[in-house]
DNA sequence: GTGAAAGCGCTAACAG
DNA sequence: CTGTTAGCGCTTTCAC
């Protein structure tokens, strides 16, 4: 409607239709079906005529309609990965551990951000349903009914990653942040810390850090303890905010010998501030943060955390899918991968 | 084939073909087309069948199939974004510029990371445009030819960003990475370095990376002097590589009064080392580092570096393809977003 | 405002 | 090993 001819910028609305299969056999005399099996199984093609295919896909320029072929055959060859946010370090990781397995199966992923809201998530479920993958993996159990409702009934593999659950809609793998935090809160009972302060992110929800919480305060209820003091903030984490929760809390409560931190990046943060303000660290306040992201150990005093595995979850869930898309069973549907306790020296 | 029947896990390999517009259309007692426009502009039906679709579409549960709709309309409204990697920090900030754009346009983003491989560069392309896109976003402005060609042929918008580049395929928007080395060299020697150490990443290909140092070459030359000292690293930037890096540079050039990293995660993890080893920064050794992240600020000394505007190149790039595909004309194809020097303590 | 017909480009299923 | 016949489920186009 608006085309700007003149600059020769504003192309044409109606994409020139490109090459299909049929001119390549066109060229190549041979039937389309010919075409169609010489891209997806070249050895069910006699080399004689895969040569003129080729050279015609080469000469034509031909790139198969996935639309068509996905319509056609309800397999898309893709598993789109629903996740929380990029930012935060811990993503990367495991999405990387996917994407390396699903690669070398040839499967496609695609990626959706859900920025912590479960409105987005199930928007982003929606879409990607809508897109016919063939698997899909997703971050965290907590969902709404109808994001549950829609990947239970939808038929294909669904992996839940990074926590588990009690009734997984299907494949779950990760680990109990409720025992990785009652881990970390009897190690620093065990060292002797008492009067211990908690620091989270209250991203809209993040499940996760509030489970971790949660472990902290069993293991202090354990010994009849209490947390002394908790803080939640709404924003993202960040090693500034971590700076201002450590302030904050010595602050306000200047008899807390320990806080922990529901990730690194709020610790490390408050380690660093520490150090500028001269508090000695973990002599007059000792520092836990969890995930062991790299620079947890780059900094001074080392971090104490609690290391996930992050990338082997990545793994093991696209290996999960992978199994079950080439139709064997998957031996065990529920994995808790554990997690491990990094001593530093700021705890 | 192999389906496992007992365990129930093994789903039907043939997805039970999920609820059709048809299928609604009988239920509202209308034709199929009218359902399908319900969906995609709801005014343009009348308010009576609207309320019968919509009930028809509770109860069968029906989503679109987006192959199909795609396949008819040629249009998807997803655009694929090609970075190479993740886990640097500089992506996601980019990823989430772009992401809140087309989010709000109601257009869904496919994420691929060629791994810095122009050959992954290449079949990422290959497979996203398969998948007709509306539009496609890419890092950096160096591909292979058969890329460029793809991608100019596909008449789609593209924009390639981060980088700046003479011929761009079609919209471009970033900062010149040279120009950005040679402010950093001109800044260095202005503070009176004059043996500088180049390290960078030489990630099979981090062209940008690599041009930083050639502008910081030049703002040496231009003095007529050379850097004392180059390293350059195959494995990914990190904190530990930049602690080993100052450290061979310090053993093997003792004479060396600056180092410029080409990124601050390696610069940062050199500023840690040299607290560490009692190395005074920035009076025995300065330290300047590239991106600008959040922690570059947070360790001290604070780290002088160059703040580049990720967030905005990746909130014009989806911007320039939204206006694109409304079919407006975009003003600016090329667009120079320049950088910022943010002097720190450490140089 | 609504519907009927005709594909979009590919692949499943069969026949040869 | 190769070709033919039918769609996959939606949207375009054009009537009504």
């Amino acid at each position: 409607m608006s085309d700007i001819g003149t600059t020769g910028q504003s192309r044409k609305r109606r994409r020139k239709s490109r090459v299909t299969a049929r001119e390549v056999a066109l060229r190549a005399g041979v039937g389309t079906m010919t075409v169609s099996r010489a891209f997806r199984n070249p050895e069910s093609v006699s080399s004689d005529l895969r040569a003129r295919i080729d050279e015609a896909v080469a000469a034509l320029g031909y790139v198969p309609n996935r639309l068509a072929g996905g319509l056609a055959s309800s397999r898309t060859g893709t598993v789109p990965v629903i996740i929380p946010s990029l930012s935060n370090n811990v993503f990367p990781d495991i999405v990387d551990g996917i994407s390396g397995v699903l690669q070398a199966h040839n499967l496609q992923m695609l990626l959706g951000n859900t920025r912590y809201s479960l409105e987005e998530e199930e928007a982003l479920a929606a879409t990607f349903l809508s897109w016919s993958p063939d698997g899909i993996i997703i971050a965290g159990t907590d969902h709404t009914e109808r994001t549950r409702a829609m990947l239970a009934s939808s038929g294909i593999p669904v992996a839940e990653i990074i926590d588990i659950a009690d009734d997984p809609i299907d494949m779950n793998i990760g680990f109990s942040h409720v025992e990785a935090g009652k881990a970390m809160g009897t190690y620093l009972l065990g060292r002797g810390y008492r009067r211990i302060a908690l620091v989270a992110p209250l991203c809209p929800r993040d499940q996760r850090a509030l489970r971790r919480l949660a472990g902290l305060r069993e293991a202090l209820a354990a010994r009849d303890l209490e947390p002394t003091a908790e803080l939640l903030y709404e924003d993202r984490s960040s090693w500034r905010l971590g700076a201002e929760a450590v302030v904050r809390v010595v602050a306000e409560r200047p008899d807390v010998d320990a806080v922990f931190f529901a990730n690194d990046d709020l610790a490390v943060g408050a380690v660093q501030e520490c150090s500028r303000r001269g508090i000695a660290v973990p002599e007059q306040l000792a520092i836990a943060g969890f995930n062991g992201l790299e620079f947890a150990s780059e900094i001074r005093p080392r971090l104490t955390t609690i290391v996930t595995p992050r990338r082997e979850i990545g793994r093991q869930a696209a290996e999960m899918v992978v199994e079950r898309l080439a139709g064997r069973a998957v031996d065990a549907l529920r994995r808790d991968l554990g997690f491990r306790l990094l001593v530093g020296e700021s705890a």
